[in-house]
Formats: structure tokens, C-alpha cells, sequence
DNA sequence: CCTTTAATTCTTGTATACAAAAATCTTGAC
DNA sequence: GTCAAGATTTTTGTATACAAGAATTAAAGG
């Protein structure tokens, strides 16, 4: 694993952070003098995170403007997560007849440290695994470019997806939600594992309340 | 619309052209200077191009040693083809039940088109209204995210889906296939559009012979 | 007092300069 | 002749300098 960071890509995730993190409201200007002077460094390197991060869809980029911060609206979380269900559905009908019976004992081994933290309350953990659990199915489709494409979007709407499994009664549901994709998944039916990961990951019914709740806090 | 370019922007199109075209092997160095001096530029825009070349996926880029040009080989490229079938399916399944009339009204014209360039035997004609088709289906299903990034796989796999199509009989089995699939997203089965997408766009049977063969073309 | 326009200031985009790491070449020992 | 170690050259990554476009302010006219 090349794990060897340039500055700028250090400065990319840093600065990542701090778009998610509220530190910055939507359309917001990021100032390459400003962000230069606090990260002590010179505009090069912020420069470069500055692209980086529009080219991943934080930032908008005006030409002779600058860089704005493009924080999600309702509508596009709705069609995000729309897309990752389909992605999920996608990796579950591809992993259903190519998982390995050491990544379906993975998938258990998660299951039970996920309603391990459940029971101690234990959310860090919690999601951790959850989002792990979500990986090794990434995994199974034996598809290491969808599997990118997967993690990418899960990456993306990782902040998003931790407001909403703070309801209650919402992480117990979805633990036998993960019962049944592994399930599916056992059986090898794939059109099963497809559907469930699909309602699994959307967002309908009160989650759809919860999620746009949770942007006016 | 922003057309507005900078010239980093331009310069990473170019680039990538020239990738694609076949002017760099795999694992050739873009060398910054060389790259500067003849676009007679200073190395900076060309760093800029290179990390949108890098970010897209059509280099790599190692710290500290270069930017290396990746081109996807014959498992690359089939699980590329794999993931654009899945994604397509999607986009077809959220269609059948949200395209306007005007959309399948357009659907219905372009396949004419189609038909038309290939009693013609007007290739170029043919590529452009085959893509049209498909960017037609993204836009059917009212999700702008989805859409943007079932078009970047398309632009992604575009120079080898050329190489695809020019195989003789392929393109009127691809005709019977749209009839196919608009027929489906008419009736708003959106099962039956997922599964016509699917397998229209896999590479399977004889398109894999193909495609391997026009890699050592 | 408001509007318009010209001058000034700021900001981005590009070029150049410099430092540190990697690659290459040279030299010497065996 | 081969290999290794040190010196030299290249190349990347970062800082700084400069030019051109955008934003802002100031001034003038109605």
C-alpha cells in the first residue's frame, strides 16, 4: 500500500473535514490567501486541494471567481442516496454468486460486533463496522472498479448517513436488515440481495423526514 | 452554461486525448517539462492537468517520482463494462416509471436516427446518436446525480465502445435491442428495462473475443 | 441623493525560482 | 569485469513573483 501523502493531498482531506464539519456555510468562498496563511503553507498546495476538492464535488470551481463550497441541498442528498441504493443493489447482485465463504464469514463476524456495540451503545464502533460491513460486499463483487466507485459514494455520503442512524430504534432495524442481505447472500440469490440492499440503503418513508430534519440543525 | 475554460482545463482535455489516442503506452511518464514546452506553457497548468488526468483515472500518480499514464487492461476494462451494465440497468429500472413522454417521443426519434445512419453506413453518425440514446435514458430518471455519473462512465469507456461496435452485424442486433428496451420503459416495466439495459451494454459471448482482439490491434 | 464611470485594490491564473528527493553517472575497490 | 559508494544531474514539490481580470471604491455628473 502506497500510503505516502503529498502536502497537498493532506491539506485535500483536512480541508474535506472542515467542509463537512459546518466550518463553512454553502456557497461560501474558500480563500486561497486566507487558507494559505492558516496552513502555513504557500498557495501551491492549497491550489491543489482546491481542485481536488471540486473535482470531487465539495466545491464549485468559477473560472477568474474562484473556488465556492457546494454543500448538498435536500434534493441532492435524496438523488445521492437514491444512486448509492442502486449501487448497493448493483454490488449485492454481483456478490451473491461470487462472494467467498471467507468474506461471508466476514460479513457474520461484523454482523455480531455491530450488535455488540449496539448493546454497549457504542455508536463509533457501530458505525465502523457498518460501514465495513458494507465494504466486504463491495468486496465480494469481485469488481475492484465498482468496488472504488462504491467506497467513493460511500465516502461521500458518510456524514450524512451518520444523522441519520442516530434515531431511535433505527440501528436495531437495520441490524436485521444486514440479517437478511447476508442471507440473500448465503443463498446466492442475487435479485434478493439486490432488493435488500436497495430498501436497506434508501431513504423513504420517516427516514426521508429524519435527513431533511436533520439539515436545519 | 459555464463554457468558460481555464486553461488547465483545456490542456487536461488535450491530454487526454492524446492518451486515448494511443500516443502514450502504458506506464510512459508524462514528463512536466516535456509536456510544458510543447504546449508552450509554464509546468504549472500542466500539474494542474495532470492531477485532473490522475483524479479520473487515466494516470497514476506516484509521489515524489511522476505522473505515469494508466491504461486499463482486459480485466480493467471488463469490469469497467460490468459496472457501466449495472449502472445502465439502474438508470433503466428508475426510467420506466419517471421519463416524460417528450423523452420517449426523443428515445423513439433518436432510434429513427439510428436506423437511418446505418442504412447510410455512416459510422460517425451512428456513435453520436447511440450515445444520445443512452444519455437520453440517464436523463429520464429525474436524478441529476445519477445522471452526471452515469455520463462520466460513458465518456470513460467511449473509445472502446467504438472499437465494439464497428464488429459486422452488431449494429442492427444493437437497433433491436433499443426497440427493445424503449418498448420497455413504454410499458414502465422497470425490471424488464434493467434487464434489457443490463445485457445490452455486458460484454459477453463474442463482444469479449472482440474486445480483447481490438486491444492488440 | 442617486447613478455612472474611472481609478484603485484584490484575487486568480501563470511563470519563475528554489529546495529536497530520486535517478543517473562516475569512480574506485575487489 | 562487476559491484558499490559517492558525486552530479534531473525532477518533483513548494514558494514567490508577476500579469490580467474582477471587485470595490471614489469621484463626477445629473
Amino acid at each position: 500500500m502506497e500510503t505516502e501523502l503529498t502536502r497537498g493531498e493532506k491539506i485535500a482531506e483536512t480541508l474535506e473535514q472542515l467542509v463537512f464539519s459546518g466550518d463553512y456555510k454553502d456557497g461560501d468562498r474558500l480563500d486561497e490567501i486566507k487558507l494559505a496563511e492558516s496552513f502555513a503553507v504557500s498557495r501551491t498546495p492549497i491550489r491543489e486541494a482546491l481542485q481536488r476538492l471540486v473535482l470531487s464535488g465539495f466545491a464549485e470551481q468559477i473560472p477568474r471567481r474562484g473556488v465556492f463550497v457546494r454543500l448538498p441541498g435536500p434534493v441532492d442528498l435524496m438523488e445521492m442516496f437514491e444512486t448509492m441504493a442502486e449501487i448497493e443493489a448493483a454490488c449485492g447482485r454481483l456478490a451473491a454468486s461470487r462472494i467467498s465463504d471467507e468474506g461471508l464469514e466476514l460479513l457474520e463476524a461484523t454482523n455480531t460486533r455491530c450488535q455488540e456495540a449496539i448493546a454497549r451503545q457504542d455508536r463509533e464502533t457501530y458505525y465502523a463496522e457498518n460501514e465495513f460491513f458494507h465494504q466486504t460486499i463491495y468486496r465480494g463483487t469481485a469488481n475492484s472498479f465498482l468496488e472504488k466507485e462504491a467506497r467513493r459514494l460511500q465516502n461521500r455520503l458518510k456524514p450524512y448517513r451518520r444523522t441519520q442512524l442516530r434515531f431511535r430504534g433505527r440501528m436495531p432495524q437495520s441490524m436485521a436488515e444486514h440479517e437478511q442481505i447476508v442471507a440473500a447472500l448465503q443463498n446466492g440469490d442475487g435479485e434478493a440481495a439486490a432488493r435488500a440492499l436497495r430498501d436497506h440503503v434508501a431513504v423513504q418513508g420517516e427516514k426521508f423526514q429524519q435527513l431533511i430534519a436533520s439539515l436545519n440543525g
